[in-house]
Formats: structure tokens, sequence, C-alpha cells
DNA sequence: CTGAAAGCGCTAACAA
DNA sequence: TTGTTAGCGCTTTCAG
């Protein structure tokens, strides 16, 4: 490994103008220029980030604090963030919290100015008092706690009444939800999304049409929808809080030999690629997942400049499939 | 931030005592090992490890270079990469590539003991004379150029004879392939596997089966289905080279209202979380991605270490579900 | 057993 | 415009 020293002593400078030269600092004599990019290019210099990253104060790495890597939608995310995280010269420490409590606390507690410059955030059961925040940090999607923190993500609340309005411009009735969660902020705001289209439409609220899920996986979606099934009187249609529990859902829709969409349409939420290919391809809320990463990671990048609370609202759209409309 | 002198001065000691207590060394004096415990406390310290890296001249990090994390494949293999690389203090950098000769090729570039103290590469288009690698290396998965790197992966040969004597011993006889590969090391690897299942059965090798995929997306599996479906004379089973095929090739299957498994018995590679919940569920050869974690890992650990050239094998399983095996 | 001090590779203040 | 040098926070000889 070639060093700065190494680089200099070959081309009879300080190490200054090479350094000058590495930071593209302008004022350098032609000359001198010239001699150095030659020895950087015969010794091969590559700088020392641990190095450059300790002198400068920093540590050249953001986190990205999220349950689960195997959840369809925190990959997508991840491989947004890593890409957003190049353009400021950040590496993404990636942490799993497998959404429980202690997880989150413990990658809480271990985040820091000596580990990272910066971080974003996916807590699911966190409280309020839980938010002693060290590095400039944002929260990714809404949540139930009021904490001084920077977010960002889609109105859960519009999203998910433009979900529910599709499924009632389809003519049903007896419209589901699966997902409810006691702490979850995202998914209070869901639900309130959920009462209020159907509020709008002049359809009765139903308690037995809520289905709480404590996780949101795939099983989560099918025991749900399962007790659905189970009732006098089921749904002709559900809205799932993520696509996973759709997909669950239809899965145990198929197992009872109910159709999707004629016997039950069905709606997700998150638009993993999974959902493209399912059978029935799934109509999913879509936020756009490129706006959110670089949205949370260039805040992150002015707040770490100057500290500031700010709120990002990224966009979001209906992509109407055949768990709704058959082919 | 509290530094090793911050502490020292606070518990009346040199920075040297503090560094024994930190790093676990033995021979402290009582007395002093409580003072400096106390001033540790007090101060909240977390070591800098940017700084202790810096000086114990390494960096602190793998690089894990991968196509892309939306493959569920991917995802679920990196999240147990992380893990196992915590037990070695090591982070995770993740490099895109995308899939591309380019990608790969500057991800190996950028690689170096500057950057990382070694590297994890699942690479799928480089040439044999693209490896020049200046960091301890493992490669995932087995591959057509044989260069002197060490190895993590199952016995792709054999699984793929797995899959497919599953499939001859359901009776079919036109068994198909989707996804052989010309320059991917695995892909001929899995050919050769369904070949000589194939050949032990007493059936013929059909050129017209067996079709190439260029990517190993759901659209491609697909693609690669409908022209299967087109043949005179169309398959009875197809064995897909992984799971994503597989998937779309149900898909295709659906659209063309071919019955899986009754009319097609399908069968995929990887045993994503997806395959578990598809309509029908995917009968898949279940790498033990845990085992392929933590060997490489444990591999490129001991490799920094004292240089030495592995190969690992690790196991897998066949799980048949409803496309090899209706309900 | 512990302190003083060097130095990992880099940047930047200061001098020249 | 460039050289000298201090020092980021840590580990680690080397003395004592």
């Amino acid at each position: 490994m070639a060093t700065l020293k190494d680089v200099a002593r070959l081309a009879g400078v300080s190490v200054k103008t090479v350094s000058n030269v590495v930071n593209g600092y302008s004022f350098v004599k032609p000359d001198n220029r010239r001699r150095v990019e030659e020895a950087l290019e015969a010794t091969g210099y590559r700088p020392n980030l641990g190095a450059r990253n300790l002198r400068r104060g920093r540590t050249g790495s953001i986190a990205l604090v999220l349950p689960e890597l195997s959840i369809p939608y925190f990959a997508e995310l991840t491989g947004l963030v890593i890409a957003a995280a190049q353009e400021h010269e950040w590496n993404v420490l990636i942490e799993q919290t497998f959404g429980t409590l202690s997880g989150e606390r413990s990658a809480l507690a271990s985040l820091g100015p000596h580990l990272v410059d910066a971080a974003i955030l996916s807590p699911e059961a966190l409280h309020v008092d839980d938010f002693q925040l060290s590095v400039p940090s944002v929260l990714l999607g809404e949540h139930a706690v009021d904490v001084p923190i920077s977010r960002v993500g889609i109105d859960n609340v519009a999203a998910a009444r433009v979900a529910v309005r599709h499924l009632i411009s389809l003519g049903r009735k007896r419209i589901a939800a699966i997902g409810a969660h006691p702490h979850r902020g995202t998914a209070a705001l869901r639900l309130e999304g959920y009462r209020s289209a159907l509020e709008e439409a002049g359809l009765p609220f139903l308690d037995e049409l809520v289905v709480p899920a404590l996780n949101y996986h795939r099983a989560d979606g099918a025991a749900a929808m399962k007790s659905l099934l189970d009732l006098r009187n089921p749904p002709d249609a559900v809205f799932c809080f993520n696509d996973l529990l759709a997909i669950g859902a239809m899965r145990a829709a198929a197992e009872r030999f109910v159709r999707v969409p004629a016997d039950l349409a069905v709606v997700g939420f998150d638009n993993n690629e999974e959902s493209v290919y399912s059978s029935p391809s799934l109509t999913s809320v879509a936020p756009d997942k490129g706006s959110i990463a670089r949205a949370a990671v260039d805040l992150l990048h002015r707040q770490t400049e100057s500290p500031a609370l700010e709120h990002v609202e990224t966009p979001f759209s209906l992509l109407v499939r055949e768990s709704t409309v058959a082919r």
C-alpha cells in the first residue's frame, strides 16, 4: 500500500502538494501537478479512508436500522439507500433488529458518533423515550410516537384511502383490513385511511372485518385471511397493510378455493417485485422507494452540516393488477 | 465523545492502563482497574473504531460483492453474512454489480487493503484474468473459471441431479431446463446435473427442452416458459435454475391455463421465502444459506491470519411442495 | 504492573 | 504556491 509519503517522495514534492492534488485543490503548479499525477499512477495510490476519516473527524458511514433484510421491501430499499449514500461517499452499515424492542434498543444504543455520522431508522416497536439519538437521524415512515426527529415517507392516510376507494369503486361492500397493530404508527395511519374511505362512501366500519397482525410476514396474512373466511359473512375485498400480508392472504384464499378477484379483491402495500409475478398479480400501493432513499440520505447529509427538523413527503401511486381487476 | 485520554485523566492513570482495561488485558492492579471502570462508566466511553483500526492496520470491514439486493436469494444471504461478520467485529460493505461485467470489474477494482480486509464475491460475468485480488477473497458458488481463489458453496451437479431425479420419480418424461447460460459456471454445473439425471434414467437429452436465460429474473423465466409452451410437444416438467425463473415460469403457465403440477411439474433452486407462499408453492433445492454465510466469513477470518486455498462444500436439501406434488 | 512516547495515514493551520 | 508539522484516537513498544 503506497501512502501519501511514498507518492510525495517519488514525485519530489511534499505530502501537502500530493494531498492537494488528490483532493482536487486548484492551486497547484502545473508542473508539480503533472509529476504528482505520474507518481500517483505509478504507485497505484489509494487513499486510506480510515485515516482520512479519522483526521476529518467523521466515520464515513451511516447506519441503516431495519427489521430484516429478508423482507423484500427493506431489501429493495437498502439497495437504493446504498446507491444514494455512495454519492456522499458514505458506507452503509446495516443493523437488523428483527422488529423486536430489544433488537431496536440495542441497535440504537450502539449508534453514536464513534461509529456512524448519521442514521436512517425504521423502527417498529420503539417507545418515545427510546429516542435519545446522538447522531443526526431520520425516521422512515410515519410513527405514532411524536418525536422531534426528521421523517421521510409517504402520506399513509392518503395512500390507504386511495387503496380502499379503489375497492369501493369496484362495487365491493364488505371490505376487510389486515394489519392493525397496537403500537405501529403506520398501521394506525393506514387504518385511519381505511376508515375514512369507508365513511365517505357511506359504508359501515365493522370491527369484525379489521384483523390485527403482530408481524407483517406472509404467514400472518394467511392466518388473518383464514379468520376472515371463517366469518359467517366473509368479506368481498381486503386491504392488506403490506404486500407480504396480501400474498399470504391470497394463498389462504386459494386454499379455500376462494377466487381472487371474483370472490375477493385484494390490495397490498409496498409494491414488492414479487407482487408483479404472483398469480394473480397483486394490486398494490407503490411508494417511490428511490425517492425515499434519496430523500433520506440527502436530508442526513444536510443535517450533518446544519441540524434541522425536516419532514419530507414522497410520492406514491396505486398499481392496479389482477387481484382487483381480472384480465 | 470521550476519548481514552479523558478517561485516563478522570481515573488518574495513563492511557495505557485504560487501554489495557478496555482491551481486556489481564494484568492491571485491581485498584486501578476499578477506578478505570468507574471512569469508563462515568464518561460513557466508546472506542473510536476508525482510530483503532488505523492503528491496527486493518479496516474493520469486508466487502460483499453481489448482483443486486433486490434479488431475494442475495437479500437473505446478506442478512446472514452480516450476522456472521459481526462475530469477527467486521462491518459488511455491500457492492452491487447488477450482474454486469463492467459493474463487477469496477467493484473488484475498488477493493483493496485500504478499503476492506477481505471480500466475498458472487460474480456472474467475470473472466479469468479479472481476478487480480489484493485482499483475501472467497467466491460464492462454483464457477466455470478456474482461479486459485477459495470457494464456498453446494455441489451444484449433485443438487441439480436430485431435483431432476425427483421429477423423473414422478413419472415425467419430457423434462425441460430453464437457465442455461454461456458464461455462468453454476449454470453449466446445473445443466450437467440435469443431463446426468436424464441419462441415468434412460431419458433423451433434447436441445429443444433446454432454454437459456440471460438473466435470472422472473421475467426471464416467464419468457422461457412461453417458448417451451409453444413447442408442438411441450414439456411435462421443468427444472429452473433458480426460484425467480420458476416463479416466472409458473406465471406463464397460469396465463396459458396450464395446470401446475397436473400438466407441468416445476422445480426451482434457492428456496426463497417467497416460494413457500406462491400458488402453488414451489418445490425447490434449498442450499443452507446460513452455512454458506458462516463458512465464507470464517474462512476469510482464517485467511487474514494465514493465507490458504480452501473449498468448503455446504449442505443442501430438496424441499418438495405443491408445484410437483399436489396436495 | 504502568507511564511516556511513537506512529498508523491523513488533513490543515501556519509559515515561508 | 508549497513545505513543515501537529494531531485525529488509538495501540504498542520500551523503560521503569
